[in-house]
DNA sequence: GTCTATAGGGCGATAGAC
DNA sequence: GTCTATCGCCCTATAGAC
């Protein structure tokens, strides 16, 4: 949004600028009035003023244009994790990159949660989403396997790490407080680790 | 399929019976034969001997051809974590449902691995494998809140155990050995909590 | 930018089963 | 007759090839 300003202000190309962003803004309107499944790609062309092959330009697919924006995600948590005080266990890595990137993730709320009200309505975006978290979730493994672990733990790991975020974002959408996104994360992982503590598992039935 | 031949013996219809299953059939056959990407629905019915019109008095879409059968996972182990053990916790019940289902579970080994070859080629696919997951996670979810678990609680641990199953199932079809898939289980959950063991959640930083 | 293959679905016709 | 599974022809929209 603010690259796009700014290059209006430096000058006035032939075509308008900020097609991929128009096209997003566009999309959001579109499926808010009158649900996913019923916008055609031609409408939010025609609103955004481009022509329907321009669609294939910025977006890989109709679904696509709700995710886009959240391509980053998976490299920074990666990141957050890998640069991680190097004395933490694996897991206490994760939780650590966790709790970092929430810190900055605050300020998109809003968006947020316009997205998903959207997505939560059609089955086909919830199983893009879906794909989206998994994209995290792989690249976390592999921070992990950088820091050590063992393959197919280091994907156990992740899998339960996105899914303390994605609990901690759901609690922290539903009714926000003092306390935060990263307070929230700390509060399910340590909910999460009294569960297993329950657990004896010598006392678990084998076969 | 047990079905399907005693229905042959007991009447011979005008068309072909079993047409779900051979639409399955044929679906698997040429998806190995030239990846899913390059098979249509029309060669599919062609194969199974019906018409392109018929494939979707069976199939949502073309994804949902390779996935039939296993719509009744989430209620069987739903229902396996419902009857656990009265005494367990949410989260021991949620382990001893998995075990036992996955007891049951071993039988089906030969299919699961040619399907498992075929969605692991395609990211659309991939994606579909993920809405059937999600699945199963919901009516976990809802057990364990039948037990109990309040709500965003039960949901995370049921995307723990899921996260917990999966696990289990790669590394035991990655070389299956004498522990079994249960026993895999086992392990996996252990591994967890060892790994959440190492993590002092005071120590993590706040905003 | 244009064009084509294909997915997905609406509707009515048809042909056996009952 | 009714019921049910299938077919045939229609259309729209997507996605990708040219």
């Amino acid at each position: 949004m603010t690259q796009c300003v700014i290059a209006m202000m430096v000058a006035m190309p032939r075509w308008d600028p900020c097609a991929e962003e128009r096209l997003r803004e566009a999309a959001l309107e579109l499926f808010l009035e009158h649900g996913y499944e019923n916008v055609t790609v031609a409408q939010i062309t025609e609103r955004a003023g481009l022509t329907r092959r321009s669609f294939s330009r910025y977006f890989a697919d109709k679904r696509d244009v709700l995710f886009a924006g959240s391509e980053r995600l998976p490299a920074v948590l990666a990141r957050a994790v890998r640069h991680a005080d190097g004395a933490l266990s694996p897991f206490g890595a994760l939780l650590a990159g966790l709790v970092e990137v929430a810190g900055e993730l605050a300020d998109q709320a809003p968006l947020a949660a316009q997205r998903r009200a959207v997505v939560g309505a059609s089955p086909e975006l919830r199983e893009r989403g879906r794909t989206k978290f998994a994209a995290v979730t792989d690249a976390v493994a592999d921070a992990l396997r950088d820091r050590g672990a063992a393959g197919s733990e280091a994907t156990l790991l992740a899998q339960v790490g996105v899914a303390i975020f994605r609990t901690a974002l759901d609690r922290w959408a539903d009714q926000p407080d003092e306390a935060g996104l990263p307070g929230r994360i700390r509060e399910a992982a340590a909910e999460l680790a009294a569960s297993l503590g329950t657990v004896d598992f010598a006392a678990l039935p084998l076969p």
